[in-house]
This record gives C-alpha cells, structure tokens and sequence, in this order.
DNA sequence: GGCTCCCGCCAGGAC
DNA sequence: GTCCTGGCGGGAGCC
C-alpha cells in the first residue's frame, strides 16, 4: 500500500504540476497532504478533474488503461481511503466496479456524457455521506497542530469536494457533536480533530448512563421480544409505535415497549425545535447508546425508537420512526468514517436488522482519569479541549428530556426562551464570534455567584467569626483553605494548561467541602474550576434574584440542591420536587454586582461607594432585610459599605425584575424543562418568587424609588449568623448544574483535613475544565479576574473570613456532596461581555464588548482554556425556608490587588449542591462504579451479530446480548 | 420488497 | 431580499 501510494503521490504530484493544483498546497500547507488528496481526486466531474484528465492524457480509452484502478483522482482517493479503512476498502471495491462501468462510457463518449454518466452511475456511493466524510477527514489530521490555522470555511470544503454545503452541513453536525471541530462563526468551524474526542466520549458516556439509555434499550429489546413470542409482530410493533410513553413512570412497565421520553416541552419551546432535533444531539446521543450498550451495539430501531421518544411523543408513527431511521444513518456513516462504529446486523428471530456495533475507544474512562497533560499533543491543543470542553457544556445544556430529570418550565417563562433563543442566534450568527456564545449564558449564572463568593469572602474578612456556622460551612471552608493553601503560589498565573477537561475537573473540585443542603438550602455554592490553578472557590449566589429584562440577561443556571440529606448518601438521592427553586439573575444584576464590587475593591471610598453605604442604611431599615438578616439588628453589621452595596445591588435588581418580569430573559429555557413532571414545582417556585418580589417591593418602596436596585446581596456569613440557617424561601435558581466527579470530590474532602500531604495530593491532582469559550482572559498578576479573585483570596490567607475561622475547630462532621459549579472561563466571558471587566484589567469595571477579548491573542488563550463545566438543566428544588426571605446576592468580595504571601490561607467554603442520582450531573459526580448498579438488566435472547463482511453472522459474529443478565 | 440514504425542498433565522 | 442553516421526506439505488 505505500508502494501504492507513493505512486500516487508521484502521480498526484504529476497532475498537480501539469494542472496548477499546487495553488490548492500553498494555501493551507498546514494540511498539504489531505488537502492536496482532496484536490485532485475530489470530484470526477470537476472542471479540475477535466483539466487535470485533459492535460495528464486523453480521458477515454479505458482499453489501455487499467482495467482495475485506473489512474484517475477518484481511484487515487479510492486508494488512500482503503488505506484508512478496510470497510471503506470493501465499499471502494463496489466503487472500483462501478468505476470501471463507467470507464467504459467514458471511453465512447465524449466527456459531457462522461460527467453525466458518472453522476448516473456512481453518484450515489461517489457521494455518499460516508464517503464524503472520509473526503473531510482526509483534509485535517487526526491531532492538529494548534499553531496552525484549522478553520474550516464550509464554502471551501464544499467547492473541494464537489458537493452541495447540505452535505457539509450534515457532516459537521455529526463532528461538532464529537466536538471534532467547533463552531466559529457563521459558515466558519475550527478542527479539533480527535483531540477531544476521549473528553467527549466519556462525558458522553456518562450522561447517557445517567439518562438510563442502557436501560431503555433494554427494555425496548424486551418488549420487542415479548411482543414476538406473544403476538403477531407487525400488528402489536404498529401499536406500541403508536403509543407514546408519556411518562417515567411507564419506564419499565410491561406495557411500554419503548421509552418515551417527555418530550411534550418542546412543542411550548417551538424556537428549540430545531436544536432539539438537530442532527448533533442525535448524534451525541446515539453515541450515547453505544456507549452504555452492552454489547456495544445498537440496532437502529431501538436508536431511533429512543430518539423519537426524545422528541415530541405525539403524532409517533412510522413516518417519524422513518425519518429517524434516515438520520441516523446519514449519522451512522459519518461515525463509520469515523471508525467510531461499524456495522453490522443483528439476527433476531424476526430477521436480520441493520445495527451498529461500537469499533471505537473503550478506555476512554480511564484516560479521562489519567492525567490528560500527558496524552495531550501539545500546550496549544488546550485551546482546543477549551471548546470543547464549552461545546459539551453546551450540549449537556440541552439534555434530551429523560424520564427522571423533566423540568418544566413555566408558563410566564415560555415567552423567555424565544428571546434567549434570539439571543443566542445573535451570538452564534455573529460572523466575528469565535466560539459559540450560547453555552456560556448558562455560566453568567456562575459569574454572578462567583462574584458574590469573592464579595462574601472579602466580607468576612472584615467580620467576625460566626459561631452559628454550620460545620458543613466549616468543613468547606477548612477544605477550600487547604485547597488554595497547596495549590496556586501565585495569584496570577497563565492558565493555559494541557489538561484535558477530565482531569481538570478533580483539580477543580479542590478544596470542596461537604455541605448540607438542608443547613444552607438559601445558598448556592458554585465551584469554579480554576485553569492551572486548580483552586475552585465557592460562590453563593442567592436564589431569589430574577431574571433580568435585559438583552444581556444570562441563561439561568439550575442548582439543585439536596435538603434531605446530611450524609454522603443523602447526595446521591434524587431531588425531588418542591425542595428547590430555579431562580434567575440577570448580566444587568451581575454587572451592578460587579460594579459594586469593582468600586468596593479599587476604590472604596469612590462616590459610588458612598452612595451605596447611604443606601445600605435605608436598606437595612427595609423590612426585607430585617427579614434575611435578623441579627443584623442585633449586631451592627460590620460590613458597612459592602452590605450598602449588596443591598443596592439586590434592589436594583429587584426592580429590573419586577419592571421587567415578562421578560423572556434569563430562564431556563430549555424545551425539555417544559410541561414536565416538576410543572407544579416550578410553578411554585415562581410564585414564590413572585410573591416575594412583590412584597419586598411594597416593604421597601423607598428603595425601589430611590432608584435603588432591588439587588440584595447578604454576606453569607451574616446569613448564617441570623439564624444558623437558611432563610426561609430560599429558592436555588433553577438553570444548569455543573457536576464534579465523584473522585474529585472525594480528593477533596482528602485534602480538606490537615494534612498537608493529602492536601497536596490533592491539590496536585487539580485540573481545570478548559473552557472553550470564546475569547480569552489574560490573567495578569495584578489584574482581577473572576478567576483571579478566588487565587487573590486564597493567597490572600484573610484568617478573618467567618468560614476559615469556623473551620478551624476540627474536623467536619459532614460528609462531602456533589459541588456543581459553572466554568471560570464561562464567568469571565460573560463578565467581559458584560464589560465589568476587563480583559487587560478584569478587576475595573470595563465596557469592553466581547470582541475586544477575543482577538485570539495568545494571553487570551487562558480564558478559553478555563473550566469545562458540564451543565445540565435540573429541576426547580425549594429549599428549606424558615425565614420566610430569600436571600440576595452576597456581596461581591473586594478584589486583592496584593497578594499577601505567606499569610494565613482562606478557607473556601464550598457547599455542595446535592445532585439527583438520576440527572446527567449526578452521574457525573457519581463514579463510574456507582452508575452501573442502577442499569436494569433485562435477559435478552441470544442475536447474532454480523457485520457486512459476514453478514451470515458467523461464530465470531454471534454474540450474546444476553450476557450479561 | 425492504433497506439505504441521496437529494433538494423549504422553513427559520441572521444579515 | 439574500444567505445560512438544517429539518425533513420523497424516492431512487442497492441488496
């Protein structure tokens, strides 16, 4: 074959000089050898093709050719793709044939009737998606080289490969939900190549065992095999066709023959339709399928039967079931292109069926544990797993609507998702946005939190300890102290890192603390994933801020928090319903809140600091207040200032909700979360909310009138001092949920105790989730981004703060839970989007649009490079209210423009937020080891699987898919 | 006759 | 209005 191929290059080289094809190698000589395959052979009825026949030798005469393998750009290709794979070879066979059919007419006619006769003949397989992937792949090396440009321009492609855009479209769909490349701008992708793909594999992986795919296949299978032994088959298949499974709880029953999904919601959520349905998300999900098959192999009845009952359950018949079928094999040849999957057939007593059998990596897993610096190709490929990493995120911001984890949106909040949807059209359409903007909405969420972390942190540096702190919040605290203590040195330090998002994420769960939900449900703990750095940092952002109308009002964030559990279990159980709230805050609330803090932080004696102290005055005398913070009364509050300015910030936002409450901004809006199960919870929840607004409204009319915002920010500290718990109607906003593995957690908690060593190890085991998003945020040494906050408070060593005072009386008697927490590098976009900060200089306030940040500058690849969070819409949970207020948002924590080395360390106080088992972030948390315990294992009757070659299903073909009864 | 899946219509959204 | 994007299904090629 090299021989071969050798001669072809000779050949191709040939052609390209007598064809003036080496304009197409001097263009992207990054890529010259695919490029250049591409090139010649790409298109037989080319004008390039033509020429080059016309100039190489006469284009007929087949007689003196070759019988076999002509020498003609598409046998060239023909033979490089053989190379690269053997059932491509066998399917190149089949075009060889066809070739020389075609040679023939060709030899006898002139060549117009060539092309035509060739588009006749061949067209078909010639342009078959599996083979114009191939083309593709040809094109780009499996490991780019970062330094080298890897934009895909989509016009190009289709032009050198002859083939409509449609075409492409479809195969990058397929790539894009591999993360194999990524989203640029409008008709613009980036290659990734299989850089990512383990990332995504076991992520994928992962939430498909969360969703219980395995589970459903197997019931499917099951029914499929009862209702053959039972009835006739066609008539009883028509029937369950039919019958849409509404609801979970027919998940399992004998009566449901396959699993549908909720997916009513997306009727309500008709500007996500198309997403919903988009070829992408079939993709990663029927890689999900495989992934959690065992065997690996999927039959696409049962793929499509599971698709379908993602979509809309209604009007299932076979024309849906026929077109599912349709996309997933235009999607099961781009992945056979792949070699991620090979098919075969599955031999049933009713007959042979088309399926698919998994030819991909198995260990993925365990490279994702592995440290992925290692198996990285280079420093740049960071950038790469960056967006990757955010282009997960944004996927897992779609979950297909599972049976446990439907959310259901409220009917007020339908009108919001178009306009999110407007939003994130903007942002993708944008011919200048590098990187898809929409899966950084979810994280503005997180920005905001992480802003009121900082801003809680730095009040309690200025307070006193609070006894009334729970050792949950003490354990955080000592956890998170030794966390920052034995990870990042300096504050500022280039995050660029080759770590690949799995082994970032244990680092980004460093310094976590177990946390009891049901001793602070008011508080939404979001760990930050820090790049490098590896020192997350909690953020508590209050779940009764509201959405704000704005344009830039950010994609609410889901924390689902757990109020049951007290112990390590407890986080493993399912949310239910009722326990939690979604809340939402919007830029507009996130940037007062920034602007406080950034006033607070640079000047602290600004006009704007005084105007919010004169505000915090009134705002203490609101009843509202009063409410959240009880004790303030009792002990004057000794933030002074920076209570003024949260309670500002939460009026002002208070008032931008209410003036603005039908706005459809900053809801979760995912079509999934729509007419689920946990309908009545949400409704709750916003009423609740409602009610709230409306009364602290009336309670403090001279605040909203002044033109205060209705932002209210609580220190944490003070929160918990008022009573030693949560406040009544603490809501946690309902939106995405960032899962941190297990182990991760586990490292944690390790390394919370005193001990150094295990401290160390855990901290050295920190990894950071490259955040794909667009732009990048240099994280210089004096500057203060959301990132550089936590490494300025860690270094910071405040001993002051209430928590690091807390957690030093020992040990936590709480066990570790879940932390989900939103992408650093997610908050840093959406705070530069919102011009609160800088790039140059994050800790100022700045009205830098986002595109100033995303020039691409190489001290920009740190922000791109920040937190893969995986985010994942969960259902609204009320907390435990005993206060009858929701708390606002913390105050920010004033940014610390000098890192006091050596000093104290600060104890991070990481509440974990209790995941449901059932939802994709649990299972991300969860280990590996626990989400197997919960597949349902349903005997199977014993198949045969053959692939193409032995389609007869020989002995090493029959497979039992029973085995693991 | 069923399986594959190419092809292009057409709608929604961005520009 | 044009272009981009991609859902969708007819229908032809293939087995």
């Amino acid at each position: 074959m090299n021989v071969l191929l050798d001669l072809q290059n000779s050949k191709k080289s040939k052609i390209n000089s007598s064809c003036g094809l080496t304009s197409v190698d001097e263009k992207d000589n990054a890529f010259l050898e695919p490029d250049v395959l591409m090139k010649i052979p790409g298109n037989i009825s080319s004008v390039d093709f033509q020429e080059t026949m016309g100039s190489l030798t006469t284009p007929t005469k087949g007689k003196n050719n070759p019988v076999t393998e002509p020498w003609t750009p598409t046998s060239n290709l023909k033979m490089l793709i053989s190379a690269a794979s053997p059932e491509i070879r066998n399917r190149e066979k089949e075009l060889g044939l066809d070739n020389s059919v075609i040679t023939e007419p060709i030899d006898a006619s002139q060549e117009p009737s060539f092309d035509e006769s060739e588009k006749l003949q061949i067209s078909r397989k010639e342009k078959s998606l599996g083979l114009l992937c191939h083309k593709f792949l040809a094109r780009y090396p499996d490991y780019p080289n970062p330094a080298l440009n890897n934009d895909i321009c989509l016009d190009d492609v289709a032009v050198e490969l002859n083939v409509e855009r449609r075409r492409i479209y479809d195969i990058m769909n397929v790539l894009e939900s591999l993360h194999m490349v990524g989203r640029l701008a409008k008709n613009r992708y980036m290659w990734h190549g299989r850089v990512n793909l383990p990332q995504t594999l076991a992520t994928l992986r992962k939430v498909g065992e969360e969703y219980k795919y395995g589970e459903q296949m197997e019931q499917i299978k099951q029914r499929s095999y009862e209702r053959e032994f039972d009835f006739d088959g066609d008539e009883k298949e028509n029937e369950d066709m039919s019958k849409p499974g509404d609801t979970e709880s027919e998940l399992g029953q004998k009566e449901m023959y396959f699993v549908e999904l909720p997916g009513v919601e997306f009727r309500a959520a008709s500007v996500n339709s198309r997403k919903d349905k988009s070829l992408r998300v079939m993709s990663q999900k029927f890689v999900m399928l495989f992934l959690v098959a065992t065997p690996r192999i999927v039959s696409l009845e049962v793929a499509a039967k599971i698709l379908i009952g993602e979509d809309q359950v209604i009007d299932l018949d076979k024309s849906k079931f026929k077109t599912k079928i349709r996309r997933l094999y235009d999607i099961a040849n781009v992945l056979s292109s792949l070699e991620l999957i090979k098919k075969v057939h599955v031999t049933e007593d009713r007959g042979r069926k088309p399926a698919f059998k998994w030819t991909g990596p198995e260990d993925f897993a365990s490279t994702n544990d592995a440290d992925a610096s290692l198996t990285a190709p280079s420093t740049a490929t960071g950038t790469l797993e960056s967006r990757c990493s955010v282009q997960n995120c944004a996927k897992n911001l779609f979950p297909s609507n599972t049976v446990k984890h439907s959310f259901t949106r409220h009917p007020s909040l339908i009108k919001l998702a178009k306009s999110i949807q407007d939003d994130r059209r903007k942002i993708n359409s944008a011919p200048s946005s590098p990187a898809k903007i929409t899966e950084f909405v979810p994280s503005k969420m997180a920005q905001l939190a992480a802003i009121c972390k900082i801003q809680l942190d730095e009040q309690s540096k200025k307070s006193n300890i609070n006894p009334k702190v729970t050792p949950a919040v003490v354990n955080s605290l000592e956890q998170a102290e030794i966390g920052r203590k034995n990870n990042e040195p300096a504050l500022n330090i280039e995050q660029n890192t080759n770590r690949t998002p799995e082994i970032q994420l244990p680092a980004s769960t460093s310094g976590t603390m177990p946390f009891t939900p049901s001793q602070q449900p008011a508080l939404i703990h979001v760990l930050l994933p820090q790049h490098q750095i590896s020192r997350p940092y909690t953020l508590y952002v209050h779940p009764s801020v509201r959405p704000h109308p704005s344009s830039l009002a950010v994609r609410s964030m889901t924390f689902e928090d757990k109020t049951g559990g007290s112990s390590g279990k407890a986080t493993e159980e399912s949310t239910s319903p009722g326990k939690s709230a979604t809340k939402d805050i919007s830029l507009s609330q996130m940037q007062e809140h920034s602007l406080l803090q950034n006033n607070s932080a640079c000047s602290p004696s600004s006009p704007a600091s005084m105007k919010r102290i004169s505000c915090d005055q009134i705002s203490e005398k609101s009843p509202s207040k009063v409410m959240k913070m009880p004790n303030s009364s009792r002990s004057p509050s000794p933030y002074g200032p920076e209570l003024g300015d949260i309670i500002q910030a939460r009026l002002k936002a208070r008032r931008s909700l209410v003036s603005n409450r039908p706005s459809p901004r900053a809801l979760h809006l995912d079509p999934e979360f729509i007419n689920t199960p946990e309908n009545t919870a949400a409704e709750k929840l916003d009423q609740s909310v409602e009610r709230f607004l409306e009364k602290e409204e009336k309670l403090s009319p001279c605040i909203s009138e002044g033109g205060v915002t209705p932002l209210r920010a609580i220190p944490l500290q003070e929160v918990l001092l008022s009573s030693g718990h949560l406040p009544a109607e603490a809501l946690i906003p309902t939106g995405y949920l960032i899962p941190i593995s297990q182990p991760s957690l586990t490292n944690l908690q390790d390394s919370r105790m005193p001990g150094a060593e295990s401290a160390n190890a855990a901290a050295s085991n920190h990894t950071v989730f490259h955040t794909p998003t667009a732009g990048s945020l240099p994280a210089g040494a004096q500057e203060f981004t959301p990132n550089s906050f936590s490494l300025k408070l860690a270094s910071s060593a405040v001993p002051v703060s209430p928590f690091s005072v807390l957690s030093q009386p020992g040990p936590s008697p709480v066990p570790s839970q879940r932390l989900h927490s939103p992408s650093p590098a997610i908050l840093n976009f959406t705070l530069q989007n919102m011009g609160l900060i800088r790039s140059g200089s994050p800790g100022r306030p700045s009205a830098s649009a986002p595109s100033e940040q995303m020039n691409g500058s190489p001290a920009q690849l740190g922000f791109q490079q920040r937190g893969m969070i995986f985010v994942k819409p969960m259902s609204p949970v009320p907390l435990q209210q005993q206060t009858g207020q929701p708390l606002a948002l913390f105050n920010l924590q004033q940014p610390l423009i000098a890192t006091p080395k050596g000093t104290q360390p600060i104890h991070h106080s990481f509440f974990h937020t209790p995941v449901s088992t059932l939802s994709p972030l649990a299972t991300v948390v969860t280990s590996s080891s626990n989400t197997g315990s919960r597949n349902v294992y349903i005997p199977q009757r014993k198949l045969d699987i053959a692939t193409e070659d032995n389609c007869r299903g020989g002995p090493e073909n029959l497979m039992l898919l029973n085995d693991f009864c």
